[in-house]
DNA sequence: TTTAGCACTCAAGGCAAGGGAGTGCTAAAG
DNA sequence: CTTTAGCACTCCCTTGCCTTGAGTGCTAAA
């Protein structure tokens, strides 16, 4: 049953008036809100309507209304003003985005803090998911008698690299065999099989390589996990406790925590979906069920992508956040598009 | 001038009744926490006595008496009992360090985290400041035509490495040559002096090298600049909100938001003290003038030091924190005399 | 110096009254 | 049938008042 469009318009009004306000809105507010066109005795039989719709609620017989989650779906669906971003706004994400960008994880995390500046909530950023990670290739650098430096570069052209001691003297030949020996039999190996590999070739292996082979391997596994699990990073907590609805620690406390955990799942975006607004129950994680969370994605190069989450009350200011937060989106996008400008693809800072 | 035996006493029983219950403490209480040995209108002119001294407060006229500063200052100074850690408490502590740990700012990192949970209050970990850093050592390794890794070593043994791509094409033998060229001149060199040095060389260098030079010049700033400013990693700031001083969101806030800020100088300690305690005012920084910070350090291998700081409210269990604290920054140092077991030293994962 | 006694102070909680915002309903007007 | 004015009603919130109780400070006696 499709609703008239004056119902609409009222709760348009009540919605927009109680993101802004954060306190019940009354039939009188919205009757002058609209001009006065109709009296506030009217407005209070729409309103009556709406509420018997579950589109609005009162939290007590004599108060206001507030929109409830399908209010606020409805809302984001139809009526909500597709906000662009105003030329101010704009140029404060420019600003952000001018300084230097290298890194995939470094430029995960800074998209992050600038989103959470930019909006005023807190922001959680993470590379989309893809399953396993391989090792693409192996070197191994010799550093004294008894240590080297192991550096693994994954097949998403992430580097990483770490020094390794081992209790025997390896010299350089020994390294550059064992390079050889991994980059032959443990590239392309999901993190499971490393563990067989590991195991058939011990054998025919000269004993005093082993320790530094099964050092290398460890570090490995630790690396493609690292890698696997995604990384969640977040910032911009505090914001929370400046909005009126977390001023009560126990549910304050309940959010933050969840954005700190860093094995939280916080929501992703499937492909192809540019953005997708959640609103409180909508939110699948028990600690969202009022909260709401707005996601993006960006793209970086070589077919890898990146998300962005920011977190608010249900009372969030959908298309301001929206609206900044798609722009800033495109505008990584853009930006690493175009490489000759900054060249940081999938390179890694690690 | 000296206190009298019984006024430590009371002082005592004060302070530790508060850290306790978080209420003021009244004279009938102190009197028969005392065994009742004398009344509660002695220990009244005592109360009054103690607060002319400033070693305790009055929230008002007619409530019982909150340590004050001073009053924190001479309990921790004499009459505190140092606490040993409890058999639970060590192997709680003994059970967080079995994991592997590897790479030295994952190490300080963890380190961090488990303090955190070990005490209940937010902590923060960060490497002891040293001065400036150079590079010990470079090594360039080919990728493909136009890219290749760069692995940057720093003088403290800190390992990092990025892909890095050029415009025209590089092969093996020039990276070879600006790996020779960037061990001769650049080594040892601090991040101010590489412009100089870089302008000195570029004139007697063949052009094509110049991109992959300056490009790795960049990015050994990046990294002299990231272990110069000795990241602080900071955990559990949640743990603030449960606290009862904490309830006000304006003042959580506050502290919440100098932990989460990267770039906050929280107290450091200076070389020789094993542990420090700064009570309220005794903080330079304005946000911690009503809160405490426990600091203390610990050696990780090749005389580099890892520091740990314990944020809560003046009312902190001092006597808690600082048991576990020091037995935790004691037992990480244990952990890294001894290479046999871990190898970890002065590696890193980056 | 200690203690009992007592008047005093003050925060906190309960309670009633008043104000006010907002509603729901009814009955009349369009 | 829709809109509107009018009005009684509900409920929250504030204010002021009172009571309670914990705790104090002071005095005078032990």
């Amino acid at each position: 049953m499709e609703l008239t469009a004056r119902k609409k318009q009222i709760l348009k009004v009540v919605t927009e008036r109680y993101i802004d306000a954060a306190e019940p809105v009354g039939s009188k507010y919205i009757a002058q809100a609209m001009g006065g066109a109709v009296s506030s005795a009217t407005i209070r039989n729409e309103l009556a309507d709406l509420v018997e719709l579950g589109y609005l609620e009162q939290p007590h017989t004599s108060a206001g209304r507030v929109p409830s989650p399908k209010g606020y779906r409805l809302y984001v669906n139809e009526l909500m003003e597709q906000r662009a971003v105003s030329d101010q706004e704009a140029s404060q994400i420019n600003a952000a985005l001018g300084g230097r960008m290298r890194g995939l994880d470094s430029v995960i995390a800074q998209a992050g803090q600038m989103v959470s500046s930019i909006v005023s909530y807190p922001a959680y950023a993470v590379a989309a998911g893809k399953g396993a990670v391989t090792v693409r290739r192996f070197d191994l650098l010799p550093v004294d008698a008894n240590s080297f430096i192991a550096v693994v570069m994954t097949a998403d052209s992430r580097v990483k690299s770490q020094i390794l001691r081992t209790e025997l003297p390896v010299d350089a030949e020994q390294l550059t065999a064992l390079a050889n020996l991994l980059n032959t039999h443990f590239t392309g190996v999901g993190p499971e099989e490393t563990g067989e590999k590991l195991m058939g070739l011990t054998a025919q292996l000269p004993p005093e390589l082993f320790m530094p082979l099964s050092l290398t391997i460890e570090y490995t596994r630790e690396v493609m996990d690292q890698s696997a699990k995604n990384q969640v990073f977040t910032t911009g907590q505090t914001q929370l406790l400046l909005q009126p609805e977390f001023q009560d620690p126990a549910r304050a406390n309940e959010l933050m925590s969840l954005l700190t955990d860093k094995k939280a799942d916080l929501p992703v975006l499937d492909e192809n979906t540019p953005m997708q607004i959640l609103i409180g129950p909508e939110n699948v994680n028990e600690a969202l069920k009022d909260a709401s969370v707005v996601v993006a994605s960006y793209d970086i190069g070589e077919n890898m992508r990146g998300l962005i989450g920011v977190v608010g009350p249900t009372r969030m200011d959908y298309a301001a956040v929206a609206a900044r937060l798609s722009y800033f989106a495109e505008s990584l996008t853009k930006m690493f598009g175009k490489n000759n400008q900054l060249p940081p693809k999938e390179d890694n800072i690690s």
